[in-house]
DNA sequence: ATTAGGTTTTAGCTATGGCTAAATATTTAT
DNA sequence: ATAAATATTTAGCCATAGCTAAAACCTAAT
């Protein structure tokens, strides 16, 4: 079966907005996400609840099927591979490239991604630090450290929490920090363990050992 | 104004089918090159022409305008680097490229060609012989020699006559030979001029000399 | 238990770009 | 010059994928 445009699209929104929870995606946050209508979204469900690729039952959000990931996961690899040769070989900057990779990424071609793949040397993340999948849909996961142990000056992501207290997520909000943020460590105080990161190129924050120690980041 | 995925196609095959005799191009020629039929053709050529970018008399075919060919212009260029990219870096066949080239073609992004353009070191020609138009649509236009000036073992392709009275093109047809044919010269006979070359590499043909140096050719 | 507010779906419209079948125009052959 | 053949256009249909407005549904507060 072969997925049109759009339904691709569909397909890798709401697969990007799974949450481990077991709460389907809704109608309105794929709406916003996508920037169309809610009434425009329902329509689409419908048609993909049909093809076999989610699990939709009314007025209670999707759920993306085992099919549906696959192809969530293809097109993925896609955009993924596409964002690296824009960014290594084209010389883009990193947030140049989501417009042009969100149009090539829809490009039909097994051989085609095949030989990028090939041509780019086999990357496992693209410019953002995302993972890309393989040709099956494995996802090789990228191993986390604390926050702590990683070096003066060194970057990475947020990727999860080892305290999920409310407290704890309410702190890191009031800073300014959130799963998926870029930080760069900028000061590391040796005699309290306590650092000093900067968050997305735009803000600093200074932290103690035992929320660092909390942040588990992504090299 | 931008033209869709259909239009541009069309525009292009328009432009590809225009020869330099002043009949327009027909509605019939186009859906037979574009494998659609006449009746969606018909509809297309309506829209195009309140586009201006053809002139279209009903029932007398079309000729492309300025404006057209500036975006046929545009969406070949854009064609033919892929073609370029696609062989030269991913070691694609000359035969494979058109399909993956033809949804390539596309992708809307002045910034993705000129980088795309500088990657592949400014090629003048894409891997079939046929000319990459620059940036404002300016074609170089390769020198021509008559078949019977190029050496044995050479490879060009047929891109005009000198004679072109229907008796001698009706020859040509019957042997196989066309514009736009890709030759060999496989055999030069020194006392008589006449030659032996090869059509696309099918099929052998000898020829006098008065034939070849009727045949201009694109090396 | 009912209602108000937010969310989601349905109904009906639009545009694009195909199609077939029928009508009409042009060209070719008698 | 007219009839037959060919080419082209029109009319009306289908699918995709968006939209607005109205209806239906869910949830949370009284």
């Amino acid at each position: 079966m072969k997925l049109s445009f759009a339904e691709e699209n569909y397909i890798k929104t709401i697969y990007q907005l799974t949450d481990a929870g077991k709460k389907g995606v809704s109608t309105n946050d794929i709406s916003a996400s996508m920037k169309l209508k809610p009434a425009s979204v329902s329509d689409m469900l419908r048609k993909l609840g049909d093809k076999g690729v989610i699990d939709y039952r009314k007025y209670y959000g999707v759920h993306i099927t085992e099919e549906g990931k696959k192809y969530a996961l293809s097109t993925i690899r896609k955009q993924r591979l596409w964002e690296v040769f824009l960014v290594e070989k084209l010389r883009f900057s990193w947030d140049e490239v989501v417009d042009v990779a969100d149009e090539l990424e829809h490009i039909q071609s097994t051989v085609l991604i095949r030989r990028l793949d090939e041509y780019l040397g086999f990357p496992k993340f693209d410019p953002h630090g995302d993972p890309i999948p393989d040709e099956y849909g494995d996802v090789r996961v990228r191993p986390r450290v604390s926050l702590n142990e990683i070096d003066l000056n060194a970057t990475g992501q947020i990727v999860a929490v080892k305290d999920s207290s409310a407290a704890f997520l309410r702190y890191l909000d009031k800073v300014g920090a959130y799963i998926g943020a870029r930080i760069k460590v900028i000061e590391k105080v040796e005699f309290d363990g306590s650092i000093e990161i900067l968050i997305d190129n735009k803000k600093t924050i200074f932290m103690s050992k035992d929320v660092a120690g909390n942040i588990l980041i992504m090299v």
